[in-house]
DNA sequence: TGATCTATTGGAACATCGTTCCAACCGTGT
DNA sequence: ACACGGTTGGAACGATGTTCCAATAGATCA
C-alpha cells in the first residue's frame, strides 16, 4: 500500500493541533515568557523530542498558534455592503483578538511574512479593491493598513507584557497609563510641550476608538486621493 | 568633599558611551542575534561583570543603542515651511535610519516606551498641532501616524532578520521578495486572488515611496477630516 | 499467531545565553 | 604607608532551544 491511511494510535496521541492548542492555554494564562518546550511538555504529559518530531522549531510552534488565532478571525463572514465598513469590521476582529491574545500582536509584528499576515492582507486587500482605489494605488493603500494594524498590535504586545500575569488588565493598565502620564507630566516645558500635553488625556483615553479612529483617518485619506 | 569629580582612569576607561558604541558596531556588522554580552566583552576586552556596572540589563543597552540612532535624525533641524513637509522629512529620517540600522526597527516596535519613542512623538505630534488637527483629534491622529511608522519598522526588521550578514543586501532583498512572490503566484486563485496580484508588482516596488505613500494617504486623510 | 519494521515517544545531554557573584586591582585620601 | 571604595575581569549559575538516541507500540507481513 503506497499511501498511509493511520488511525489515531490512542485517544491522547500528540499532533500538531493538540501541542498548538496546549501553547495557546500556556500564553493566554501565563504570558508570552512562560511558553517554554518545558512546560509545553509538561502539560502534555511528554518529553520535548516528542513534540519536535510534530514541530519544526518554536517559531514554527508561534506561527502556527498565531495563524490559530488569526483565522478565527477572518474566517467570520463579514457583513456590511460598504467596503469601509468592512474593512473596519476586519481591524476590529485582529483588534480584539490581540486584546484577548495579546501574545499574538507581538507575533504578527515581529513576523509579517506567516500565514496570518497574509490571510489579513487578502481580506484587506480585497475590500481596498471594491472600494474603487486605482490599481496601482491598491498595493501602497493595503499595506498602509497593514502597516498600522500591525503596528498597533507590536506596541498592544508590549503593553500586554508589562502587566503581571493574572491580574485584573484593565485596572493594571488603567495604574499603568497613569504612570506613565505622571512621568510625562515632569518633563521639560519647553522641549516636550506636546507630549505633556498628551500626558492629559493619556490616561482616560479608549484604545478601542483610538484604533478605529486610525482606521478611518487612512480610509479618508484613500477616499480623497481617489 | 561632597561631589566626586572623577577623571578617567585610563584613557580606554569603560562608559556607557563607549559600551554603546561597540554594541551599535556589533549589531550593524553582524546581526542582531551577534549582540551578546560575552561578544561584546571580547570586542571591548573586558569582562561581561564589567559592562553590567556601566548597563542595567540588555534591554537597557539595546534602548540606549536605539535612542543614540534616533536622537540624530530628531536632532536634525527640519526644514521645510509646510508641516506636511516637515512630517514627511521627518519620517523619511526615520526611515533612513531604520534601513541603514535594522536592528533599530525590531527595537522600536517591540519598546513603545523607550526614550527614542517619545522623541518621535514629541516631534511629530507638534506639527500635527501645526497641521491645523483640532485638538481632541491630534492624540488619535499623532498615534496613527506613530502606529504605521512602527508597524513598518518592524516589518523592516524581520526582513533584516531573514538576510545573511556581510551581503549584498539590495540583491538578497529582490532574490528574496521574488521567491515570496512566486509563493505567492502558486496560491488559490478563488482563496486569494488579491494576494496574487500583488505577487506581480512585488518584487519591483520600492520601500521608501511605498513608505512615502503611506505617510501622505494619512495625512490626506487628517486634512480631509479637518 | 508471531516476527519485524517503522513511526513515535520520553528524556538525557549539549551549546549558548543573560545574569550574578566575587576576588583582585588601582587610584585616591588620610 | 595604609585603608578604602569605585571598577574590573572572569568564573559560575540557572534557564532555554535544540539535538540525539534508546525504548516503545501498533501496523504489517510471513
Amino acid at each position: 500500500m503506497a499511501t498511509k491511511i493511520r488511525t489515531e494510535r490512542r485517544t491522547d496521541a500528540l499532533s500538531k493541533a493538540r501541542i498548538v492548542e496546549a501553547a495557546i492555554e500556556i500564553l493566554d494564562s501565563e504570558g508570552e515568557d512562560a511558553l517554554t518546550f518545558r512546560a509545553l511538555a509538561a502539560r502534555l504529559s511528554t518529553g520535548s523530542g516528542a513534540i519536535y518530531w510534530h514541530v519544526a522549531d518554536k517559531n514554527d510552534l508561534l506561527a502556527a498558534a498565531t495563524d490559530h488565532v488569526i483565522a478565527g478571525v477572518t474566517a467570520d463572514a463579514v457583513r456590511g455592503l460598504r467596503p469601509q465598513e468592512v474593512i473596519r469590521t476586519l481591524a476590529l476582529g485582529v483588534f480584539d483578538a490581540i486584546h484577548a491574545h495579546p501574545w499574538v500582536g507581538g507575533q504578527l509584528s515581529r513576523n509579517p511574512w506567516q500565514d496570518a499576515v497574509l490571510r489579513m492582507l487578502e481580506r484587506i486587500g480585497s475590500q481596498v479593491q471594491a472600494l474603487g482605489v486605482p490599481e496601482r494605488a491598491q498595493f501602497n493603500a493595503t499595506t498602509a493598513l497593514m502597516s498600522f494594524i500591525l503596528g498597533l498590535a507590536g506596541q498592544y504586545a508590549a503593553g500586554a507584557r508589562v502587566f503581571p500575569r493574572h491580574t485584573d488588565r484593565s485596572a493594571f493598565r488603567k495604574a499603568f497609563l497613569e504612570t506613565v502620564a505622571a512621568k510625562w507630566a515632569q518633563l521639560d516645558p519647553t522641549e516636550h510641550p506636546f507630549v505633556r500635553q498628551l500626558a492629559t488625556v493619556l490616561p482616560e483615553h479608549d484604545d478601542r476608538e483610538q484604533f478605529v479612529a486610525g482606521i478611518d483617518l487612512i480610509l479618508a485619506g484613500m477616499e480623497s486621493v481617489q
